[in-house]
DNA sequence: TCGAGTAACCGAACACTGTTAGGTTCAGAA
DNA sequence: TTCTGAACCTAACAGTGTTCGGTTACTCGA
């Protein structure tokens, strides 16, 4: 077959495609040729619409991303700035865990993710962070996001009784992590986050103290002078 | 040439080749051909030290894993033993970036793994927190420790000024980010190492005179009832 | 209406990957 | 001395991302 009367392929269609095989199958699971298989094409057709692999992945990124709410700096308390941004981002990344390697890299050049750390920074800094701290504070919550969805930490236990029984008493319970995993992700991500702000909180007022409230005090982005 | 009067390879040489390999070339960088290569040797031979390029990794991971000291919560003071697993946890998978998304998994079946799990999930048991809240901290912990290593905050920005100049007037310092790198990263995770405990130390007081200071309430393990 | 250009498919190939099978030679045990 | 198994080899297998050249169909300007 050459060039088909109705067009077979659309970006969407193969994003669609490629990420139902790596929610099924991981990361390692997505090949292009097993991705044309799956869409009744050959491999190679796949280039007309994706330049590589990468650019299929990146494209897939930026859309589930696309759910991240960063508005919540708009209202002035950074609290809750913060708050939403976590919690949409790592729902974001928690819908498709395999993905949160791609996922999580940094901004680089891409524009909304720009517009995001925008947001972010100069969000905490009208609320009175200095900038380094911003910067800081941007960068943990990245972190706990991040880590708390890359890799389940309930499912990281073996479910077998046997394992833990005997030679690991404070485990005695272990075994049934894996089955309540979702919800023991979910709750220790709260009170990680709920942990952070109240500590964030003591660090706010004696920063404020310190600086006599001006926010820009200590230069821009963090970077020391 | 058939088998060697002495032997050319053993496991630590093949370990620390792969290491060095995947520290500069990333963890794509290591294929059992250019490791061969590196130490003089056909891909085949590899395999009769080590059964699969997995069992490589995981052996490697191994020997990272154990400058990881959870000796801290022998003291019965949980804050100095968090503070503790949480730096040489962080100081062992930052020495490898590349590495921490191999590293970074479940103690699953692992001795080593499961004691130093054992070791925490006690100590802070011990320390009066409940089972539950053990598990979470435990968990939020690793989510800080594994986020704050497996991507560099600061190296996730480009350091083009141009990219951030009149478009986003937030970030006019980012691009310096990617220079001091590593030191805003430790900064950033220290901050909320901070932030973090400080919080538990405030739930902390909650949990106690609300259980009475009964350390066995809830259940082993965080699982529900 | 015609011709050019380009878009969207295909088959075949390239260089690479992890791994295995089977061969050869050496060391140490019986 | 003979046997066993360890440690190396070459060659191959199936799989990977990607590219090349070919074919056909749609679109646009003259």
């Amino acid at each position: 077959m050459a060039r088909p009367k109705t067009p077979l392929l659309t970006r969407e269609g193969i994003r669609d495609a490629a990420l139902g095989l790596v929610d099924r199958d991981g990361l390692e699971g997505l090949s292009m040729r097993k991705l044309a298989q799956e869409l009744d094409v050959q491999a190679a057709s796949l280039y007309s619409h994706y330049r590589t692999k990468d650019d299929l992945l990146a494209d897939i990124a930026n859309g589930i991303m696309a759910g991240v709410d960063v508005s919540g700096f708009d209202s002035g308390d950074w609290r809750h700035g913060l708050t939403v941004w976590a919690r949409t981002y790592r729902r974001a990344l928690a819908a498709h865990p395999n993905l949160v390697p791609v996922i999580a890299v940094g901004p680089g050049r891409r524009e909304e993710a720009l517009r995001r750390a925008d947001a972010i920074h100069g969000g905490l800094v009208a609320a009175g962070w200095p900038p380094r701290h911003a910067t800081m504070i941007g960068a943990s919550t990245k972190y706990l996001v991040v880590g708390g969805a890359i890799n389940s930490f309930a499912r990281g236990f073996d479910d077998d009784v046997q394992v833990y029984r005997d030679r690991y008493p404070n485990l005695f319970q272990a075994h049934k992590l894996a089955e309540h995993a979702v919800e023991i992700d979910e709750d220790s991500f709260e009170l990680a986050l709920e942990a952070f702000l109240a500590g964030l909180e003591g660090i706010f007022e004696k920063v404020r103290t310190r600086t006599g409230g001006n926010p820009d005090e200590g230069g821009g982005e963090g970077v020391r002078h």
